[in-house]
DNA sequence: AAGTCGTGGTA
DNA sequence: TTACCAAGACT
């Protein structure tokens, strides 16, 4: 074979091969997250999705200690009022996720008896419940065969299979397809793959910085292979923050965390100097989407 | 289907 | 310091 023939896409043989080793890779790099201790059930499996979503693991550690310590079963979040789960939020970011799940909560307690159901279907027709997040579930609370694609497989598929250094910008079809060809047949196996190629993600095959001198597949890897070339394209959009709305919403939030009693509308917009107009747009979207409650003139959670 | 939605760590 | 980006969902 010609030296400066680019790597095909691995085939069925190499893929197997690939999902093995990432797997024994596993057994030795996986971190001791709470969430996969043997005891954790579905619901905590559930709560750390939620917590994850768009957040690093790292930072959803103690919160999901004390999220299960006081609410264990859907139930019990069920029973109170979704401020408290908003509260209990604290400062782990879109807050929207905290409603949602205490949404989800209640939905497991009038449809499902109280118990999160097993079924991907069932799962995505709960409230903050995407694809990714039902496979998830399904993957990691019951040991199903789901395709798991969150940014870190997304990441690695792109590098070992596809040869480019990152995704395409949003999920395609075609990626679902090629995670599809990924998945082994078996549950368990499948299982495995789930949590060792996002594993493999988050730790070895980084966004930034990737590690590949330490991969346990460098040697099946397309984009590794090719010299790791730079990403082609429209560059991926940034997330501007500073002086947005989001901002704005952040802020008006954390006064109302830090004052359970309520706070004064004029103090509330007070906090955000920056724009008259986008404070107020601030606080009218919070209403709206229920994060925050008004009594009079006092807002509260 | 491109925009919106928080927060904080890292290089 | 600025820019990137992290177990996405929703409209």
């Amino acid at each position: 074979m010609p030296a400066d023939k680019p790597a095909a896409a691995p085939g069925p043989a190499e893929r197997a091969r690939i999902v093995g080793t990432v797997a024994q890779w596993f057994t030795t790099a996986a971190r001791p997250l709470p969430w996969r201790d043997p005891s954790v059930g579905p619901w905590g499996v559930m709560v750390s999705e939620f917590m994850t979503q768009q957040t690093p693991v790292a930072r959803v550690i103690e919160p999901w200690r004390a999220w299960l310590r006081r609410w264990p079963e859907p139930a019990s979040l069920a029973a109170e009022p979704s401020s408290e789960a908003v509260a209990a939020w604290g400062r782990l970011g879109y807050p929207r996720r905290a409603l949602r799940l205490h949404g989800a909560a209640v939905a497991i307690v009038a449809r499902h008896g109280g118990r999160v159901p097993a079924e991907p279907e069932q799962l995505r027709a709960l409230p903050g419940v995407g694809e990714y997040t039902a496979a998830a579930i399904a993957s990691f609370a019951f040991g199903a065969r789901a395709v798991v694609l969150d940014t870190n497989v997304r990441r690695v598929l792109a590098r070992i299979d596809r040869g480019r250094q990152y995704p395409a910008n949003s999920t395609t079809a075609a990626e679902r397809r090629l995670a599809a060809r990924w998945l082994p047949a078996d549950a368990a196996t499948a299982a495995r793959w789930a949590a060792s190629s996002m594993e493999l993600g988050a730790l070895v095959c980084t966004a930034a910085a990737p590690d590949c001198a330490h991969c346990p597949v460098a040697g099946h890897c397309r984009w590794l292979a090719a010299g790791r070339p730079a990403h082609e394209g429209p560059a991926r959009r940034g997330q501007a923050y500073a002086g947005t709305d989001r901002q704005a919403r952040g802020r008006l939030l954390d006064q109302l965390r830090r004052n359970r009693a309520g706070v004064e509308t004029e103090t509330l917009l007070g906090c955000w100097d920056v724009d008259r107009a986008q404070a107020r747009r601030a606080l009218d979207g919070l209403l709206a989407d229920g994060l925050a409650h008004r009594h009079g003139e006092l807002i509260t959670l």
